[in-house]
DNA sequence: TCCCAACCTGCAAACGTTTGCAGGAACCAG
DNA sequence: CTGGTTCCTGCAAACGTTTGCAGGTTGGGA
């Protein structure tokens, strides 16, 4: 007291108020720092008044566990990263969600990154989750990932890795998806079924697992009635809705018209949409239409589409409880989970 | 070694891989540890060669920084906390993009959390933040928020906070908003210059202060151009569609049309819609509608929807510029930015 | 009186870094 | 041989907790 420290104490430090710590605490009740820390953690070797007084100057001290030294200590932190293509993006969103809600419930925080699409960002995200020592992992790949290395540094580690939607298929992690294959196949087969024979697909990334098997899906469907597969019919692209824009633009202008489409996701099925739109055609009437995932959009669109329901939130949800499961049991077993992904019939078919 | 230590070092530990350290790699070279961070933060005291051998066995043995150790030792993380009512809505989770990007950029990770509308849960997460030590919050409160008290305990403990879009009205910190008074005055008067006389209000939560504030707009745009302000025109509810479908509902049961209703927001004009086409009415020529966000949807739906811009992921970008600022310059002095939020006329008006 | 629980509390080390300071080695000039 | 550089490295403390262990006090029974 009575030195520079004692007078500035309790104001600036060089503009930033110091938190409070035990030690404080301590000080000021004549305590050692171990008393306090076990009295805070209700811990039954303190006597219940001393728990009261370090209680009471906790509070009037403003003090808030410092969770950086308690993690340091622990070696462990109650924090997930979660690494997704782009936030904004509704069916992306809508997992973040999903996984925060879970997270929350069972004391963990979430550490969001985006990718942009982009693999160097994802590299460096996932670096930096490593370097914040997050307890685990909740990934969703970009289109432009090739190698899986990055993840296999994180397994290494041991930790906890959970794949959702768009899973490294050369990384032994756990996963939580739909079956994109067989959602397709039943889907194409629901247009073949209806009538319609010349059905055309917008294709996602050939690169990307899902979009394979959701263009598979389609070929084999087509197949399996033995209609032909054409080349003109099948048009690769990105999964925004631009990409669907601009597909349809080329169809249209080629004068190719399929009677039907079936797009990789909802923005490229609601890209289309836009582009028959102005072109005074008429859906279902002139050209069906279909997407997938469900996107919340759709059921607003004129007319209503018709899609695939992706569970976003609940592939969140799930990826969110296996990999707490994972965290909390010490487990290095992968999980895989497949979740029923069902038709929506709507107007558009 | 010859101890078990020894014996299991490099396998599990409990089944988890020990992460390396610096004094891993000090060992190894029979150096300090001080050396070695030195050495690997680049330090002009050490010389070239031994950086050489020091990055080269910090790669062999897959070290990366204990960022929690930095942390503490630092006395500050380079986190930022997020807190949003509700991630998957179009405009949070544009906004939480914007964040991220800016703070991706600045060397910043961000941690999300999300109130789910609940007041408690804002306290919960506020409080979950500060005990993180976060470097800087940015918010936008519920709806269900009143007092600003755990606001001013962050501001309390000099952590910098910039609310967004929802400010708390009792709170002197840095927001950045749009002008929600003005843009709805103007809106409003475009109705009204439009031609239309009998307009309804469909508004929000009366407690939320942007809500209050485009209700005001509306009356005093009336008042100005001397139109009544009717009370069986002023529906107040939530702010999901839920509550625009069902306040349009009560209308059309109660037999009073309006010829233009002005939504509090994006989701409650399209409720609205849905109930409007369901009683077969056309869009805009026996009712006419307008919303406000200008979320993706609105320029989709059929007609396509007169909206306001509110750049949601601007505003998120902004948020995360200021915060960066008031954490690197420490300054304290809170800074406000009101944004543009410019009327989009489309088909539904 | 002595002994032994039962009950509290404190000491000190540890978690993985960073950093001020001291000091050793090598070299050169005087 | 002395003294002074220059260049590099190590020691030890510190950040705020947690926790095994030791030790102190109190009170009761014999």
């Amino acid at each position: 007291m009575g030195t520079f420290a004692g007078i500035f104490a309790g104001t600036f430090a060089g503009s930033q108020l110091k938190h409070s710590t035990i030690v404080d605490i301590a000080k000021k009740l004549k305590l050692s720092a171990s008393t306090v820390s076990r009295a805070l953690s209700n811990h039954p070797d303190i006597k219940k008044e001393t728990k009261e007084r370090v209680g009471k100057i906790a509070r009037e001290l403003n003090y808030t566990p410092n969770t950086i030294a308690q993690n340091l200590k622990r070696n462990r932190t109650t924090t997930i990263g979660v690494l997704v293509p782009e936030i904004k993006h509704d069916f992306f969103s809508s997992a973040i969600s999903g996984i925060e809600e879970v997270a929350y419930q069972a004391g963990y925080t979430i550490i969001v990154c985006q990718s942009n699409e982009s693999f160097e960002r994802e590299v460096v995200n996932t670096n930096l989750l490593m370097h914040q020592r997050v307890a685990g992992v909740i990934v969703s790949i970009s289109q432009s990932t090739k190698s899986g290395d990055h993840f296999q540094d994180v397994i290494k580690r041991r930790i906890p890795l959970v794949f959702f939607d768009r899973a490294c298929s050369d990384v032994d992690a756990s996963k939580v998806v739909i079956d994109d294959y067989k959602s397709s196949f039943s889907a194409v087969s629901y247009l073949i079924e209806k009538g319609y024979k010349k059905i055309a697909h917008f294709a996602g990334p050939k690169g990307l697992v899902i979009c394979y098997n959701r263009w598979k899906g389609y070929v084999d469907a087509l197949k399996k009635w033995k209609l032909p597969v054409l080349n003109e019919f099948v048009r690769y692209g990105g999964l925004h809705e631009q990409d669907g824009y601009t597909s349809m633009d080329v169809m249209i202008k080629e004068g190719k018209r399929p009677e039907a489409i079936f797009a990789v996701n909802d923005p490229v099925a609601i890209g289309a949409y836009q582009r028959i739109k102005e072109a005074k055609l008429k859906i279902p009437d002139d050209i069906a239409i279909m997407g997938f995932s469900n996107n919340k959009i759709t059921s607003l669109v004129d007319p209503p589409m018709t899609t695939i329901d992706q569970p976003s939130s609940e592939m969140g949800r799930k990826a969110a409880e296996i990999l707490i499961d994972l965290i909390e049991k010490r487990l290095s077993k992968p999980k895989s989970l497949v979740l029923r992904a069902e038709l929506i019939v709507r107007g558009s078919t």
